[in-house]
RNA sequence: AGGGCUAUAGCUCAGUUGGUUAGAGCGCUACACUGAUAAUGUAGAGGUCGGCAGUUCAAAUCUGCCUAGCCCUACCA
């Protein structure tokens, strides 16, 4: 028996299915049953336990899921392990909130290995909900074996990769791994650098007023400024505009856009009242220069007066004024170097003109763009040198001026970095002022002024960030720029343009990967160097470093070896292979370098970025085992993350596979959008509108939630999550799919059929119904193989969809409903057809068949309703197909091999013939509805006007199909011959165009007005002459849309090409025919109502009524057949049945009894 | 600010190489069908295809500019 069910339960199918699949190990054996060599690789990109999962989880991992999936079914051994990512600032955070400490309490008021013990114990600390929403959702990856990316096999892995890198050498023999420093975000006020992550905190940007100042540059005269010279001694200056006047002692450089406009304006300093002539960007002049000033006369002006008159003597562009030197504005501090190639002005493509002055001030210790700038045109960097002799900014880490420079030194930069009582003191200047006044009495300012502009502060300390040089690890990773945009353009992006644009674009600008972060949980750098850092190491294994520590014991640097495993415990209490990797353990480590020294750690962590980075190699300990398993799972042919991970995990991947491996990482990524709310909000906690996904799966079940979320929108748009729309899913595609197989079920139970899979007919015995119907289902099969193939989830899910309801569900089960009702012969004998009668058999196996597929093709979407059905369908086979091991033998739908794509079974002409028949159907049905005639009343005549021969053969062989959907006795054919058809046509604008061009209007308007003639002779001769403007032009019957229009006296509907006639004269026999169809079903009803068995005999009681004595005349045994009544009856009076209206003027009483 | 995406019916989305009635589902209204019914059919209402300009005989589709929303990146002096 197959089961049968009242009602569908998701949430029980997914119960029932999840503990099949774990009492099974369906999972395992799905992965172990595919061959090893035959690997479709997948990387799960680790979730961070130390959060809660949400319903963007869901959506990101179905889209995993199903590939893995579909690949499985493809006969691919599929790996999937899964992993944890556990190091990372979010954890830091969440701990230090939870201690209620800061950053500088760690080593204070907690050690830092207590706060290392409190990061391991939060970072899995929702572990368990995310295993539970892993088995909820049916996403299979191995929860049994993750990599956790703080243990020490992983570090160890993370180790190797740096030290490869550390050896790799550019051409020019530049290591890979180097250190150097950028320009940060950094507290003075914390003395500490901040990340972006930490900049971006709600409140750290906030509007500030600062003293801005425009200052004048002198420019020195030499053979390129000549043209800026038009008196001798002229004092020429460029302007330049700064909310940070601090920074102006650390000036060594102007830049401006070399294709912006600039002028020369002759005119008088603000201040002082000296004739000046000024430089600034022309588009700018109108923000300095008022308009009603030009015309103000030079001669009558006097210092201190409000309006300075001035004049534009010429304008040039900025790549002119690149290479003009200039004397230093505050000659502090200078060099040899400077002084030659430094104070000069250069060119910057990023300078604009939407304030200030069009010239940018740069001073590149404090400026990222300016470090760029400079380095890029080889300005010399300004500061003092330390005792290593490296060169150092003018303001230290405490933000204060260094003595060197004179008048400023020891001043706070900022006046938030001085005390509060200082502040608030009466005579307090900020320092930006202070410069600013000095600025203005030497005359080198032309304008100071308060302005207010947002700027970021340190969300610790509240205090304004400055941008600072900090000493940094860096990965070159601009020196693979090129090879890397190479090997992307071999990656398979889904969405093409995340590839393309998001990261390929990026790529093509890519800067050096800073990788030092100055904190305490997560991998160290392995890198130690002795205090004058002229000797330095980096370790790539653990092995290693025990070897270096042997060195170092002997060296007397070290007391003893802690990973040696006879060796007592470490100072800290662990030792042997229980050594922790982290800090602060790490920082007890001490080497000896080869000149006898001792060399301690550099004290940085790495971007958590690498960890992720390094999965493909650290999740198998690579190098140090499974080297083998490696190999066979490198690179990746799939992974998937949100589309936030381009230049995260993405470009990790990308740039560590590159430069260690100069391979791809990974072959094809899905990268998802984002789930937002059903008004398209953001979904968060805060707002209340994030949907929880454990009740969303309990409610829906899972396959309604990850079928709505796919077939809804293409992953990498942005999802609208609405649960009204699982819902619509649920009810459409599961229901009637649902609603199908209990069809199924139903009548295959009642007649004892069970699918024979060595006894099937063959597809040529079928009716053209059944083998339309499998023509569909193969075509659904290459479809959705290749929709899967090409990552395009959604299109395989649509197709799906559109083939179960409207194929399937909606006319091949709707016009077969007879065929599984109606009592079988129930002929002897053997072979396929035996028993039930052929048509039946073709019947139940191809709506078994049409199922199976379609359960195998919607498997990697919806794996348990999927299962389900497909358990369901072979469960009462099972035993058999076993013995014979046969396709259906499998457990599961999850171990068989995905239907093959058939074309054989493929027949277009059959699928067009079909779509006439449901076509012409559709208009009959139309033109009944609107004259009114209920389908039950049949029709004598449905007329089909044609106009090729083609159309009548194939129409005619689905005519029986026609004719019983829309109750109608016969079809007639409507030929040219019959003198009666008027024929329209229009032009077919696709072919004509082309042609035509601009008469192309005139000649539809000509076609449109054709007469029956002109269009008879145009396709008896295949061709036409017609003249348009003068020009002749030679008509194909191509070009024409030829329908037919109206027969009068018919009632007609037309769609496209295909026009039908209905007749609609009713007769008495027509009448009482529809009559007793209108009793069949109202006696239907009753038994239905009476919650009869299908199978049930009746006796029928009708009371006896003028209007249905014609139809109990004539359709007495059709009635009883159709309600298997064994005796049909009249009464005067039927008293114990249902009173049933039969149409607006009649109602009966009729009685029904099971026999 | 830069890069990227999106914009089509009340809602969610299709819409091929440009081609003349711009479609589907949901929702709404009316009618029908039904011994698979949380289903289905027919019809109706509902569109300046975000705006402007251009290319073309012809633009939802190609080009440019603009607007709005979102994502990523970013110390614009």
């Amino acid at each position: 028996m197959y089961r049968e069910f009242k009602h569908l339960n998701l949430p029980a199918i997914d119960a029932e299915i999840l503990q099949f699949w774990e009492d099974e190990k369906i999972f395992e054996r799905s992965v172990a049953q595919r061959p090893e060599d035959q690997a479709f690789v997948f990387y799960e990109g680790p979730p961070s336990a130390n959060g809660q999962p949400g319903i963007h989880h869901v959506m990101a991992r179905a889209v995993k899921d199903i590939f893995c999936r579909y690949h499985t079914l493809k006969g691919h051994r599929v790996e999937r392990k899964g992993g944890w990512d556990t190091h990372g600032l979010p954890i830091e955070l969440q701990v230090e909130k939870e201690l209620g400490i800061t950053k500088e309490d760690i080593g204070k008021k907690i050690t830092v290995e207590e706060y290392n013990q409190a990061c391991r114990a939060t970072v899995m600390r929702y572990k368990d909900l995310w295993d539970e929403l892993t088995r909820r959702m049916g996403y299979w990856v191995d929860l049994n074996n993750p990599y956790i990316t703080f243990e020490n096999d992983y570090i160890e892995s993370c180790w190797w990769l740096l030290q490869r890198l550390y050896d790799k050498r550019t051409g020019n023999g530049e290591s890979l791994l180097y250190k150097g420093f950028t320009i940060q975000p950094y507290s003075p006020a914390a003395g500490t650098g901040l990340s972006t992550h930490e900049l971006n905190m709600p409140g750290c940007y906030r509007d500030v007023t600062d003293f801005s100042v425009v200052a004048m540059f002198k420019v020195k005269p030499e053979a390129a400024s000549a043209f800026l010279f038009d008196t001798a001694g002229e004092d020429v200056r460029i302007l330049a505009w700064t909310t940070t006047p601090w920074t102006l002692p650390s000036n060594v450089a102007l830049t401006v856009g070399p294709n912006i406009a600039y002028a020369k304006v002759r005119t008088f300093s603000p201040y002082t009242g000296a004739p000046v002539s000024l430089i600034l960007a022309k588009d700018r002049l109108p923000a300095y220069f008022p308009a009603e000033n030009a015309d103000l006369p030079f001669e009558n002006f006097q210092a201190g007066d409000k309006n300075v008159p001035y004049q534009v003597e010429k304008t040039f562009h900025g790549k002119q004024l690149v290479g003009l030197h200039f004397e230093q504005l505050l000659p502090y501090v200078s060099s040899p170097e400077l002084e030659k190639d430094g104070f000069r002005v250069i060119p910057g493509d990023w300078v604009t003109t939407e304030d200030g002055t069009g010239v940018v001030h740069t001073a590149p210790y404090f400026g990222a763009d300016d470090m760029r700038a400079c380095r890029e045109h080889g300005v010399p960097m300004i500061g003092i040198k330390d005792d290593k002799g490296r060169i150092q900014p003018l303001v230290d880490k405490q933000g204060r001026f260094v003595p060197e420079v004179t008048d400023f030194a020891g001043f706070y930069v900022k006046a938030e970095y001085y005390p509060a009582e200082v502040q608030q003191a009466k005579d307090f200047k900020p320092t930006d002022l202070l410069i600013a006044v000095k600025l203005k009495d030497e005359n080198k300012a032309f304008r100071i002024e308060k302005y207010k502009h947002p700027y970021p502060h340190c969300w610790r300390t509240d205090k304004p960030v400055l941008y600072y040089p900090l000493d940094s690890w860096f990965i070159r990773a601009s020196a693979a720029r090129e090879r890397m945009a190479e090997l992307n353009r071999t990656i398979n992006w889904k969405p093409e343009h995340t590839g393309t644009g998001r990261f390929g674009a990026w790529l093509e600008n890519l800067q050096d990967w800073n990788l030092s972060r100055s904190r305490y949980w997560g991998v160290p750098l392995p890198i130690w160097r002795t205090e004058d850092e002229t000797e330095e190491r980096c370790i790539g294994s653990v092995e290693e470093l025990s070897r270096e520590v042997d060195k170092a014991v002997a060296a007397g640097f070290m007391a003893a070896n802690p990973f040696s495993p006879t060796s007592s415990p470490s100072p800290t209490g662990r030792g042997g292979a229980a050594f922790d990797l982290h800090r602060p353990y790490i920082d007890d480590v001490i080497l000896v370098s080869p000149s006898g020294k001792p060399m301690r750690r550099e004290t940085d962590l790495i971007d958590v970025w690498f960890d992720s980075g390094s999965m493909p190699y650290a999740q198998w300990h690579y190098p140090f085992e499974n080297q083998e398993k490696w190999k066979r799972n490198f690179p990746a042919d799939f992974i998937a993350e949100g589309v936030d991970q381009t230049r995260g995990w993405f470009y990790t991947l990308h740039a560590i596979a590159t430069l260690c491996f100069d391979s791809v990482a990974f072959k094809n990524v899905v990268s998802n959008g984002l789930v937002l709310d059903k008004n398209g909000e953001k979904m968060s906690k805060s707002k209340g509108n994030a949907a929880d996904p454990f009740d969303t799966i309990a409610t829906y079940g899972a396959d309604a939630t990850r079928w709505y979320m796919i077939s809804n929108a293409a992953p990498w748009e942005n999802l609208k999550f609405d649960p009204a729309g699982i819902v619509e899913s649920r009810n459409k595609f599961f229901g009637t799919l649902f609603n199908t197989y209990n069809f199924f079920a139903l009548y295959a139970n009642l007649d004892g059929f069970k699918m024979d899979e060595f006894n099937v007919l063959p597809y040529e015995r079928r009716s053209e119904l059944d083998r339309w119907i499998i023509s569909k289902l193969y075509n659904l099969v290459a479809e959705v193989r290749t929709a899967f193939d090409d990552y395009e989830p959604t299109k395989a899910c649509r197709a799906i969809e559109t083939f179960v309801d409207e194929h399937l569900s909606n006319w091949y089960v709707r016009l077969s409903r007879r065929r599984f009702w109606k009592p079988s012969p129930r002929s002897v004998g053997e072979g396929p057809g035996a028993g039930l009668g052929e048509d039946k058999t073709a019947a139940y196996q191809t709506l078994f068949e049409c199922l199976m597929v379609v359960g195998q093709l919607a498997a990697p979407v919806a794996p348990f309703f999927a299962d389900w059905l497909y358990r369901n369908l072979t469960a009462p086979v099972k035993d058999t197909a076993r013995a014979k091991n046969s396709p259906l033998r499998h457990d599961s739908v999850h171990l068989t091999d995905l239907a093959q794509p058939d074309p054989s079974k493929i027949d277009a002409a059959l699928e067009r013939r079909m779509d006439y028949a449901q076509r012409i159907c559709s208009l009959a049905l139309s033109i009944r509805q609107k004259d009114k005639l209920r389908v039950r009343l049949p029709l004598h005549k449905l007329l089909l006007p044609v106009v090729d021969e083609r159309f009548i053969a194939e129409v005619d062989s689905v005519k029986n199909l026609i004719l019983s959907e829309i109750n109608v006795k016969t079809l007639e054919y409507l030929t040219d011959a019959s003198g009666l058809l008027k024929k329209t046509a229009k032009a077919n604008f696709k072919t004509l165009g082309a042609k035509l061009g601009k008469d192309m209007k005139d000649m539809a308007a000509r076609i449109a007005g054709f007469s029956n003639d002109e269009i008879n002779a145009l396709e008896k001769n295949g061709m036409l002459a017609v003249a348009v403007n003068g020009t002749t032009y030679a008509l194909t019957p191509d070009d024409l849309l030829v329908t037919t229009e109206d027969l009068p006296g018919w009632a007609t509907a037309s769609d496209g090409a295909i026009t039908v006639a209905l007749d609609v004269n009713v007769t008495p026999e027509l009448l009482a025919e529809g009559m007793a169809r209108d009793l069949v079903n109202r006696i239907q009803n009753i038994r239905k109502d009476k919650d009869f068995n299908v199978t049930d005999r009746v006796i029928v009681t009708l009371e006896r009524h003028p209007a249905i004595l014609p139809a109990l005349e004539q359709f007495h045994d059709y009635i009883k057949g159709e309600t298997l009544a064994t005796d049909l009856v009249l009464a005067d009076d039927v008293l114990d049945g249902e009173r049933v209206e039969l149409n607006d003027e009649v109602t009966l009483g009729i009685e029904v009894v099971v026999n």
